[in-house]
DNA sequence: TCTTTTATATAACAGTGTTATTTTTACTGC
DNA sequence: GCAGTAAAAATAACACTGTTATATAAAAGA
């Protein structure tokens, strides 16, 4: 559907507020970022291109760079969506009773938005491999940038709240922990997104003998045995 | 240099072995290589071009579509090459009187090889994110493929030789540890190389936690005891 | 030496991101 | 409502990319 653009928007005529030059400007931004998204979750980056992505929402490629900055201006913004996604998998995760149920369930919605949005999932972590098709959006330690979103903020939170209730040793600071946390899941993921693993059992069990590992060096006894009441299998 | 066309190669031509056509094939290929690599880890893989490629070797084109069978033909090269430069940090690590120092060497030198070779490590991780400017260069599976190299050879050795001596623990398959410890390593080096880390000093010591965590959980408490000897700090 | 094969060079093709130019559209002051 | 202006979109061009087709030159085999 595209508005006529003679309609001479008969609604907004009569404040004298600023309005943006078009009243499509915001729509069709978001439906730019729509299109780009799926040719990315469908293609890969390759498929990802500024003429293609103007095709296909039938417009022209300069569409492209005034709404965006060009190819790179698209990429950031997929970029914050794809934040953005990741964020609302975390926060979908139940306090629950212990900060430890708390914590291993952020640890597996992680690895489930990973393997459901790999394409997103990359685009994350792009700059964790210094070679990548996508640019770093801005000129910041992009990567840094991670401890910064929401979704890095549940993680250091239920880590926060296992500390205190004596669950998670606190002789190393918050933050470390939490990159330590962050690091052993990513670790995972990456080699089972690769195919890494043989099957499904296998990657299952080797992201539980992972993560248990990885907590037997972090929780204290107190910790280690309230986690086994939530730990699975 | 360019070898001259007409010296009617007089020294091999007594014998009747068929030689390869030109002398210089071989070597053309490996000078071809060697700019390449040298493009990858100066400019990243957006420096490497297969025009640019022929023009700093002075040839043309063609040259790399009859050597290699393109540019994924180059790069299927460069992969080669990441492991077999890998293989060298890793088998220059000494098994030291017990497995368990060797276990800690090899992380050491997995860790040193991705830092100072960040873009031939990349090549070698560019399938774990799916989305990477490299495509696979065969059509096998080819993160599972890594299991099939002598880096990982090394790795799989130590862990079979911890178990042997009751170091580990052995209710887990060798394979199932071995992978963990690679998820492991492989998780804190991406996000180093990403910058994730405001500093030196943050880096190494959640490398150690991360580590010391994770072995915490697979040694055996005799396994525990005896790594405390090797661990540094 | 002559013929045939093979590698290289040249040029062309189909793409890419980006920029310059021109046309069209929407807004603004009269 | 109309003219003038500013911004956006379309068109075309530029400088690239990987790849392929064609022609030329060199090497191999008879």
């Amino acid at each position: 559907m595209k508005l006529g653009r003679d309609s001479k928007m008969n609604s907004a005529q009569k404040d004298k507020i600023k309005r943006p030059r078009r009243v499509s400007a915001h729509v069709q931004r978001t439906e730019l970022l729509d299109a780009a998204s799926d040719m990315l979750a469908r293609g890969g980056p390759e498929a990802l291109s500024v003429r293609k992505l103007a095709s296909a929402v039938g417009t022209s490629t300069m569409t492209i760079y005034t709404a965006f900055e060009g190819k790179d201006g698209v990429i950031a913004a997929l970029y914050e969506e794809a934040f953005a996604r990741m964020a609302e998998f975390q926060e979908a995760v139940p306090e629950g009773k212990s900060p430890l149920e708390w914590l291993g369930g952020l640890g597996a919605a992680y690895r489930a938005f990973a393997l459901q949005n790999s394409s997103y999932y990359a685009l994350i972590m792009s700059e964790t491999l210094p070679i990548s098709q996508f640019q770093t959006p801005e000129a910041e330690p992009l990567a840094r940038g991670i401890a910064r979103q929401r979704s890095y903020r549940s993680l250091f939170d239920a880590v926060s709240a296992c500390q205190d209730q004596g669950l998670m040793a606190s002789d190393h600071e918050t933050e470390e922990i939490t990159a330590v946390l962050w690091a052993t899941v990513h670790g995972h993921v990456s080699l089972e997104l690769a195919g890494f693993h043989e099957s499904q059992e296998a990657a299952d069990s080797r992201f539980l003998l992972l993560t248990q590992s990885v907590l037997a060096g972090l929780l204290t006894p107190k910790g280690m045995k309230a986690w086994r009441a939530f730990a699975p299998r």
